[in-house]
DNA sequence: ATTGACAATTGGTTGGACCATTGGATAAGT
DNA sequence: ACTTATCCAATGGTCCAACCAATTGTCAAT
């Protein structure tokens, strides 16, 4: 396994760069819901690129749930909370900045979510799915590692634990968030913050020792500790972190 | 309000027809993941239609997260447990057939998502936000309207209840869930069963009598048997409604 | 005032051409 | 024989220009 983690190289595509540009001016409000968007050929010229290009940067917006396209007429902007979830790593970081509300508000909504899901985990698991939670857990703790790659391990771990409720559903959940804790703009947070993925470790430890003796109320607490230190937000209305 | 619930005739483009077909043939493992997609030339040849048409569709496959395509190589399949949640729908109802694991498995992580949605939403509303609630619960309760028209209300029963978390990532969550279940099939599924919605109205009236009160706990426990009837399925490795 | 025909706007689709990247086949070098 | 460099066929990316089709507003006829 390496040891530092690169990045690919951003070999984008023009219709990439028109749906991106296009996302954050909606959810800048530079278009407002139930406005229409500029006419295709006229959004062409203004991007300087061919109108197919456009057109397929239109098909990613309207399956993001952001804009209806009907012909005849235009492609009409749609209110941001009707749009697809995938939405809300654009939203929490856009324009250089971190929304601290929305993360607090995502936060909110992960914690109940996230506690339901190891406790299924907990009740399900068996001792041979325990293995790969160790070497995911070592790699966490590994202080000669890159910190972003032992990041990468814990996200790693939740989605091992959502493979563990034996439920399609969770799992799919998990490795959606996996993908959001993984977007360019946190990692980067997380660089610049020097954050320490060993503060887990305990939590994890504690976990794993108790499923050992079978102790799953004491497996299902240690869960929730971990938890409550990923989702350490304080809650909306108040807004500022820790 | 129309007594009678007509649904919008079905005005498709192609893109969206060969889309839809390439989706349930890699949903049906037709196009294992890891294997790659026939190239666009040979995919609009089969399919009748221009090259333009076959890479839209392909667009909207790969915001769905089921492909990724790469200039010179072709179009590789992904797993669909990597895909988007939106993809759930189509997973449940797949070639006519509604799959019931995967329905309990989506109740399974539903219904705590649910309560905790409801007990947020019970905390902060306020007596304004009843309203909203109380003209829906008529609707539900109206035994005289079309059943589907009194089912959506009680989905919209649903987003209201987000709205008052003011969490505007339970607002989405909801949304989307709202949209879920809205979609044909279940809405065809709904009508064969005969389902009563008037079932739900005797725990909604608990609810808002509660609220009145200020006994929230009550009114969540009534919440929380509403979604017990709501998410009423077996559990998972079980297997059969009811 | 209502209705119906018309026309401008705008998305939908097509065919064809050419560019850029990838990966494997082939040739050259050691 | 093995490695390396080169080339090429396959495949997606982009562009262009034209025409089809739906929508909406306009305007005339009733």
């Amino acid at each position: 396994m390496p040891v530092v983690a690169f990045r690919a190289p951003a070999r984008r595509r023009l219709h990439e760069d028109v749906a991106e540009q296009l996302r954050d001016a909606i959810l800048d409000g530079r278009f407002a819901a139930g406005r229409k968007l500029p006419p295709e050929r006229e959004l062409a010229q203004e991007f300087g690129v061919n109108r197919t290009s456009v057109r397929e940067a239109l098909k990613v917006l309207e399956g993001l749930g952001l804009v209806t396209v009907r012909q005849g007429d235009g492609a009409t902007v749609r209110p941001v909370v009707d749009a697809s979830l995938e939405l809300l790593g654009p939203m929490i970081f856009h324009g250089g900045r971190v929304d601290l509300g929305l993360v607090a508000e995502m936060a909110e909504v992960l914690r109940p979510m996230l506690r339901e899901m190891g406790r299924l985990a907990i009740t399900r698991c068996r001792p041979a799915d325990l293995a790969a939670i160790r070497a995911l857990r070592d790699v966490v703790a590994d202080g000669t590692r890159d910190r972003e790659m032992r990041f990468r391990a814990l996200h790693d771990l939740l989605v091992v634990l959502a493979d563990n409720t034996r439920n399609r559903v969770w799992q799919m959940v998990a490795r959606r968030l996996r993908r959001l804790f993984r977007q360019e703009p946190l990692t980067a947070a997380r660089t610049r913050l020097r954050r320490d993925p060993g503060r887990f470790v305990p939590h994890i430890d504690a976990c794993l020792d108790a499923l050992d003796q079978k102790r799953h109320a004491d497996a299902a607490a240690a869960l929730d500790r971990l938890i409550a230190v990923l989702a350490n937000f304080q809650k909306p209305h108040g807004g500022t972190r820790r």
